[in-house]
DNA sequence: AATGAATGAGCATTCATTCAT
DNA sequence: AATGAATGAATGCTCATTCAT
């Protein structure tokens, strides 16, 4: 019943929609669960009819973020043919995905970093899932004769998700006005040399 | 020297080491000042003779340890000539000193991430004057034509610095038995060959 | 029978039960009425439609075991003839009846003394037509001349009691293997001969 | 230093004075912290100085009160010679001390009852203590051939106490201005007379 | 300078009760 | 009659900060 929303009246997804724009705007920790319920328009209570403890708020937010992003991104490099132009694609959608959302990206960009437990438990191994998918295009490019074979593709995987990271990071702390997608074919640029 | 420890028997730099170490393993919210006084082996109450505020020590303890760093960087990078040699001490620097203290490496890479506030009124600006060492160095590279004319100094610098911050977020996560910096010379590698 | 159980289907029996079974195991102030109504196998909410409160269905319990227990102990009685017989066997029926049900002795000996205002209100008034009956057989046992004069019927009922209860409660608390009825014969040689 | 009040002015017993009035009239789990602190007249935080949990405020009013009424009951029971007289000291005593305080008693005869797990844990260990002394006291007037010898100490010294409990519930329930210890005389004539 | 007892605001969570369906 | 989602008041406990000593 829970699961299914069958009663729910979309009110799991109102109070994540609440809470992503709560803990952006004040900190997980700065967030209460009466200023989450406040702008879901529901009492308090109701909350812990979807969510166990308010961790698992934050929790959720990651884990709905992440599936609709690597459904977005499977669907993205079906389409593309060719390491580079893959890399190029996940690179643009990276950071398009990222620079949608300025709150979701506050989220992802800071709050989630805020407690090694939590980044242990849950964060790193759906980010995990993801340096694979780079790492194996980069072995692919290896094969294509595209990429050069010195690489650990393990390692250059990490190194480009630093870098989208980094750019992400940079962009929710300082630009507030420039679009984040527009810095792509740049930085897919100095991704791809770096492999050639 | 003098004026910093003209008093108190260096209890300012006992309580910022006591707070790294009980940072670093419960969290900042999770740590008391009590916890830390009592690592400190002083009084709750005297901590507030050093910091006027909780978040002033986690603020104290990024300072000194960016002081040291950036000390260190600008004598390491003055005994070095040529900018790709440069960069790649700037790698093993960086790698080096993150790798040598787990708990303080712990709070660079997870705990000083988890305030927006925080992160843009202080390590930002900080970091800011590290990236234009690094942006500096590309600059130099790109005269002294070791690296490409096409790349925008400030961006390579961020990318460079997103690389070595998920490496060590990486290793502060996962690996418990590696040395960091025995990636140094792989790393400074891919970044030197996504600059030529 | 045909008032009580027009509807319903024996849900408020049910109901009783269940809270039994709930509050011994867990205390009145532990217990949930979600836990009850999950044990009588029906909703939350259709518990309302029996009891106006939470402490009615504790004032229920007690009720409704009070009949019985007075029932039978009058069935019991009038089987009985003098007073020292009719005293011997309502020291039997007493810690019989007790000992039958563990929970229902839990309720009895712990639950049912956590509130001044409920036992006040509620038990002690129950309490007081059983200590009535047993001052009613010290009295005959007086006109029969087999207990002594100078002792106050009630005061002598409430000693009686008073054995009996803390009988019932060293087992609740302590005994697990012991049937509580086997102590009767004792119980009652000790309660004789102090009348005697 | 919490257990020598050596700063706390007494604190800690003007928290246990206070908690008794509260839930003496309320009732242990109608009582909050905010009213004990407030009856004290300090803030609800420096309750925690003294006490972990507000369950550990119970468990001290009822130590502090046992170790009082033990010391006086040896007292009381070293002037006095021969079991019997020592049984109408203790009957005595008891009526008297719980008679003499009419906010502890409700404490002792009503709220310490409300769990079976604060039963079994705490006050039975210490009501064991007192049922050794009176049975002790029983073996004793055995010996002196002034006790019937087909009695069972203890079980004898659970019927003792089963009668001064109840004697004293019924005070604390019914009787308004009425002295409890008025009744001891016919109370102990009644125990004696059953041990005879 | 140092102490640590005292403060009291702040918050997650529970749960009896209601009521639209 | 029955449901169970929704409510929101209520409270134990924590902890940064203060200040008399």
């Amino acid at each position: 019943m829970l699961l299914a929303e069958s009663h729910g009246d979309g009110k799991r997804e109102r109070i994540l929609d609440a809470a992503i724009v709560e803990v952006a705007r004040r900190g997980y920790y700065q967030t209460t669960i009466s200023a989450i319920a406040r702008r879901a328009g529901i009492a308090d209570g109701t909350i812990y009819l979807y969510f166990r403890r308010k961790e698992e708020i934050l929790v959720s937010i990651f884990d709905r973020a992440m599936d609709r992003f690597i459904e977005k991104g499977k669907m993205h490099l079906a389409q593309v043919r060719g390491a580079q132009n893959q890399l190029r694609r996940i690179v643009e959608l990276h950071l398009a995905l990222v620079g949608e959302d300025r709150d979701l990206a506050v989220i992802f960009q800071v709050e989630l970093r805020h407690s090694l437990h939590f980044l242990e438990q849950f964060s790193r191994s759906r980010i995990r899932e993801y340096l694979e998918i780079i790492a194996g295009i980069i072995q692919q490019g290896q094969h294509e004769k595209v990429f050069r074979l010195d690489i650990d593709p393990l390692l250059a995987a990490k190194a480009i998700f630093g870098v989208l990271d980094e750019m992400a990071t940079d962009w929710v702390l300082t630009h507030r006005n420039t679009r984040l997608v527009s810095k792509a074919p740049q930085v897919a640029n100095l991704i791809l040399s770096g492999l050639h």
